[in-house]
DNA sequence: CCGAATTGTATGCTTTACTAACAAATAGGC
DNA sequence: GCCTATTTGTTAGTAAAGCATACAATTCGG
C-alpha cells in the first residue's frame, strides 16, 4: 500500500489543484513574476522591448553617465548579463557608450534621442500595465505589497 | 537646460537609489523573483535541480498519471515548455511516459523509484529555502502576501 | 462519418543568467 | 614610485525557460 493505485488517469485538467505546493512562497512569487512578466509582454508587442530592457533604459534616464558596473548593481545583474542588454540597446540606437572622464575603467551610458523617445513610450505603456496589476489591490495593500517585496530583495 | 550637464560622472556604485522605478510594482515583484531564484540555486548546487524542475516532480507525485497538458496548466506553462522540461527529467530518469488508457492523446506521467527520491530529497532543500525565505515575515505576514501574489496569478 | 479540437512532438528562435578567461585602468601597501 | 591586487569592461561558451509554428495521432461533436 505504498501508491493509490487506482489513480492512473487523471484528467482534471483545468483545476488548480496544487496540493502542497500551494504553502510555498517562493512558488506564489514564481508564478505571479511569470504573470506579470506574460502580460508585459502580450500588451506591448509594439513596444518590442522587454521589462528589463525597459528597465536600464529608465536607469541611464534617470542617471545620465551610470556605469554599467552601478546599474547591473541598481538591477541585481552580473557584468556579464548587464553587457548583453546594454549590447542590445547600443545596437538599437537607444543608448551610447562614452569612456569615463574620471576613471578610465568605466563607461559611462547616456540614452540617445531616440532612446529617450523609446524611454517616453516604455512609461506610457508601463504605466497601463500597472494599473492592470495595481487594480486588484487598496493603494494599502500595494504599499504593503512593496514593502514586503523589499524586504526580500534588500 | 533640457538635461543636467553637470552630472557626467555618475560614481554611486553601490546605493540603492532607483527612482520612480521604486514606484512600480512589477518591478520589484521581479527583484523578489530574482533574488528568491537565486538563493534557490546558490543553496542547492547539489541538488542539480531547477525550481520548475522541481515544481514539475512535486506535481507528478501528487498527482500520479497526470497528462502534460494538465502539468502545464498548473504551472502556467505551454505544451513545448512542458516539453522541455519532461524530457529532461526522463531523460535523466526521475519520471517515465506512459500512453493513457482512457484518451489516446495523452501521456500519463509517473515518478520512478529514483524519481522519488530525488523529490523527497528536494522537498527538505525547500524546505529550508522556506524557511530562508520566511525569515523576514510573521505568519500574518506570510498569509497576507501569498493571498495578494494569488491575486496577481489567479 | 467527417470536420474541428485536443494533445503530444519536433524545430528553431529569443532573452536572461551564469562561468571563465583576459585586458586595461586604478588603488593600496611598502 | 613600484608592484601587486582589485575593479571594470569585454568576449566566448553554456544552460534554462519561453514562445511560435508546423505536423501527426487521437478524440469529440454535429
Amino acid at each position: 500500500m505504498d501508491r493509490p493505485a487506482l489513480i492512473v488517469d487523471n484528467d482534471d485538467t483545468a483545476a488548480p489543484d496544487l496540493g502542497a505546493l500551494d504553502g510555498i512562497v517562493g512558488f506564489h512569487i514564481r508564478l505571479a513574476h511569470g504573470a506579470v512578466y506574460r502580460h508585459f509582454s502580450e500588451t506591448f508587442t509594439g513596444l518590442d522591448m522587454t521589462q528589463k530592457q525597459v528597465s536600464v533604459l529608465w536607469l541611464v534616464g534617470d542617471h545620465p553617465g551610470i556605469a554599467q558596473i552601478a546599474l547591473g548593481g541598481r538591477l541585481r545583474m552580473d557584468r556579464a548579463t548587464t553587457m548583453t542588454i546594454v549590447n542590445r540597446l547600443q545596437e538599437r540606437g537607444y543608448l551610447r557608450r562614452e569612456r569615463s572622464s574620471s576613471d578610465g575603467r568605466k563607461q559611462s551610458l547616456f540614452l540617445t534621442p531616440l532612446g529617450e523617445s523609446a524611454l517616453e513610450e516604455a512609461k506610457a505603456c508601463i504605466e497601463s500595465h500597472e494599473t492592470w496589476l495595481k487594480s486588484r489591490f487598496t493603494p494599502a495593500e500595494i504599499e504593503k505589497l512593496v514593502e514586503m517585496l523589499s524586504r526580500i530583495h534588500d
